[in-house]
DNA sequence: CCCAAGTCCTGGTTGC
DNA sequence: TGCAACCAGGACTTGG
């Protein structure tokens, strides 16, 4: 279900309204909306998802939505949303955000946490360390490929329990996700298939992989091969080498 | 047939 | 035994 709410609850209450605030936590993009309501527009990308601003009118096939915007002046920009494989949500709310990122733990990227906040997230977890990084409760943001790609950078096994890691390793941990989803924003994304941003260009992570799509190839600090294993229903790469 | 960047839901297990 | 917390796995979807 692409929406949250009947078509006609959108093509109702949203035209005339305008745009006051744009927010970003973890993977969720929250439009506020003005009015008495508290009306927010929620997007999620899913996985194969996109938003494109100022295109072309002709149909693609795999449009999911338009919005019209009235700019300053006469000027009419249309903001799109693709999405080939419909994992992607579109919310309309009133009283605030959908539920479901009322659950979201900190911005993984941006958020004030720190390794006290793992450490005590991780306490009695024995859940892998790859689900405990994949579980938007405890950090938001952190997908597939950033996860992967963090845990090679720190030195950590995904299959690790997550309440074994030392001090130190949560420190290092900790660190690690910040830099590589750093790393991914200065790149702007990661173009694996289908990832543009708004004006249609492809990101450049996928150039500086080290684990994420890299099995049987050789490790970059060790030497050794970078095996798949699936951790928590998902594809996982890492080098038993020197990922502990 | 296998694999894929997302979250949600269900049902089983564990432990207090 | 009761219950909650926790966790694994399936469902969803289309394409390479």
């Amino acid at each position: 279900m692409l929406l949250d709410c009947s078509e006609g609850e959108f093509r109702e209450r949203l035209p005339g309204r305008t745009v006051i605030e744009v927010a970003r936590l973890g993977k969720f993009l929250l439009l506020r909306l003005d009015g008495p309501e508290d009306l927010h527009l929620t997007i999620h990308l899913g996985m194969t998802g996109q938003v494109l601003v100022s295109q072309p009118e002709v149909a693609h096939p795999h449009t999911r939505f338009t919005f019209w915007l009235n700019g300053p002046g006469d000027e009419v920009r249309r903001l799109e949303f693709r999405d080939m494989r419909k994992f992607g949500r579109v919310h309309l709310t009133s009283n605030g955000p959908p539920s479901r990122v009322r659950t979201l733990g900190p911005d993984a990227w941006a958020g004030a946490w720190d390794a006290e906040y793992l450490a005590e997230r991780m306490r009695g977890r024995k859940a892998p360390l790859k689900a405990f990084l994949l579980d938007q409760r405890n950090l938001a943001g952190i997908g597939n490929i950033y996860a992967d790609e963090t845990l090679w950078w720190a030195g950590l096994a995904p299959i690790r329990v997550a309440s074994s890691l030392s001090p130190g390793e949560i420190g290092r941990l900790t660190h690690e996700i910040r830099a590589r989803l750093d790393e991914g924003v200065r790149r702007l994304g990661c173009t694996l298939a289908d990832f543009v941003d708004t004006q249609g260009n492809p990101g450049g992570f996928q150039k500086v992989l080290q684990a994420y799509g890299r099995r049987g190839e050789v490790c970059a600090r060790c030497g050794g091969t970078l095996v798949r294993v699936v951790v928590a229903g998902r594809g996982t790469t890492y080098c038993p080498g020197c990922q502990r």
